[in-house]
Order: structure tokens, then sequence, then C-alpha cells
DNA sequence: CCTCTTAATTTGAATCTGTCAAGATAAGAA
DNA sequence: TTCTTATCTTGACAGATTCAAATTAAGAGG
């Protein structure tokens, strides 16, 4: 996506094109799976003025306009990312950290049918494996 | 789960059996799902002298020993429950914020195999399922 | 039972993450 | 270029949780 996309999109949604908009966009682009300190400090990288309560603005925004993906690891403050729309799922290595995407199998919502639903009409199954990964599986084993 | 089970597993942990543990340990039985905030009124019914800290020490000790299950709905403090080690998932209502069990189908960890896990060996399986409950519907049909 | 060790708790301050609200600024329609 | 108002900035504020030091009490050992 780049960045005539990208506003082509706002303007499809109603919203003004922003500098603040688009350099969240190219911070999650670049670094996805990044908290609001995170997108704020990439976005300073370009853009010093822009505020940290902007920011937040700009996340809330976009994630509420399906523009962005929001997701809340455990002992994590909130995750955001581009990728949308593709019901892709996440991998948490629970001891360093680290955050890789798993392509979902069956590609829509939801992706997953529970056995019992409560009468719940189910319209999304976030799915967040567990585990440790390969770099930290070979330094524990050290 | 009664209070003697619950001691001996504790024992068994190494950990000490305390009024304030028994208390949050009830307090999850009877109202499953709850945040820190809600176990607090729930304990303070029987035991108004426990502090709010000693119920996030105990909620972070417990869980940590695995007797309790955190997770982190969005937009949500963490909740707790007692149900642990039977890999259940859970279903949210998006407009009430409803929770409700969802039985796995597998029974055990990790009851769902990523296409590529990028390395990373796979423990846990976290589904969180969102859609909108039988009531809620209804409400919104009127 | 006592005594003693130290795990657990209390208290109060502090941190982290995020929101609210009012005024200033700028996107983009006309 | 003008004008409307969405967006941004600033500063205060709130909710959830943690930190640290002093106090209390669980339970092992005598
Ligand atoms: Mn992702
Ligand atoms: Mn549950
Ligand atoms: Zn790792
Ligand atoms: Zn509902």
């Amino acid at each position: 996506m780049d960045h005539m996309d990208y506003s082509a999109q706002m303007r499809d949604l109603g919203l003004r094109v922003t500098r603040g908009r688009l350099a969240v966009l190219d911070a999650l682009e670049s670094h996805p799976h990044s908290s609001a300190e995170r997108v704020v400090i990439a976005v300073h990288q370009t853009l010093p003025e822009v505020s940290i309560q902007s920011v937040y603005n700009v996340l809330n925004d976009l994630t509420e306009q399906g523009m962005l993906r929001r997701f809340t690891p455990p002992y994590s403050a909130a995750l955001y990312e581009t990728r949308v729309n593709d019901n892709h799922h996440h991998a948490l290595c629970t001891s360093c950290g680290r955050i890789e995407d798993v392509e979902c199998a069956v590609g829509h919502a939801p992706c997953l049918t529970p056995s019992n639903s409560h009468g719940m009409e189910i319209q999304l199954a976030d799915v967040l494996y567990q585990g440790i990964c390969e770099d930290c599986r070979k330094t524990d084993a050290a």
C-alpha cells in the first residue's frame, strides 16, 4: 500500500488525508505489531511535530474505520497493524515477546466455528498462539 | 473445588494458605471472568480488610502458579477465572460485553495447529470469538 | 504450644497506557 | 481565495496495575 492508495481509502471513508495519518500508516507498514508508543517514535523520525495525542487519535480513528487492526496480547499495550480483513492470526513467544503473523488456512472470518456459541452470532475468531520461538529454544538449551 | 482442595494445591506449590487467597478463589469460583476490581468487591463482602494491592498480588501469584487463568479482551481490564488447563475458549458479545465459555472440541492445548508457526513451538492457542449475543440481537431488532 | 523465619500483606506513592476537553490549525469544498 | 469544520495540540485527568518499605502472620522446627 502506498500513499495514493491510503489517501484514496481515507477519502472514500470521508476522512481527511493528513500528514499525521499517512505517517502512522507508514510507520505500521514498516513496523507491524507496534504499540502506540513505538508508532510515536517512528512517526517522529520524519515528523517530530506530531503530538502523542494525535497518534492516539489516528490509531483510534483508523481502527474504527477498519483501516487498522488492533489486538491486545497479555501483558502488553495494544498493538496495531495495517493488515486487515485477511483474518490472519498471531503467534507470541512467551519468552522474548516476539510476535509473528500466522496465516489463516480459511482466510476469512470467522475461520473457526465454536461447538456451542450460546446463541451468539459469531463474526470473528481471534486466535493468539503462544509458545517458544526458535531463537529462545536455542538460548534456553545453551 | 472447595477450600480443602485449593489449600492442598497451594501447599503443593509451596504457597502459604491465607484467607485472602481463598477468598479470591471463592470470588472467581462464583463470578468467573471477573476483573481485579470486581474480585475486590466480591472479596470485601466477607473480608473487608483485604487490601486492593493484596488482591492484585494474589491474582498475579496464583496466575503465575497456574491456579488461575488470565485473559485480556479488547477494551477491557484483565479478567480471571478458576477454570484452568482445559483449554476452553471465550465468546465476547461486542455489543453488551457479555462473555461466555466455549468448550474446546479438542480439549487440550494447543487445540489448533497453525499452518506456519515460524519455528515456534506452540504450547497454547487462545481463541476469542467475537459476535452478537442472542439478547442483543433481539434488542437491536426492536 | 512457642519461637523464628520469611512469605504475605498493607500502605502510599508511582508508573504506564490511554482519554477528555478546549482552543488553535489546516484540509478541502465551494 | 474563502469558509466550514475535521483534525491537531496542549494540558489536565483517569483507570489499571506495579513498586517499595514497613508490618503482619503462616507454618516449620524445637
Ligand atoms: Mn499481524
Ligand atoms: Mn472461561
Ligand atoms: Zn522468543
Ligand atoms: Zn450482547
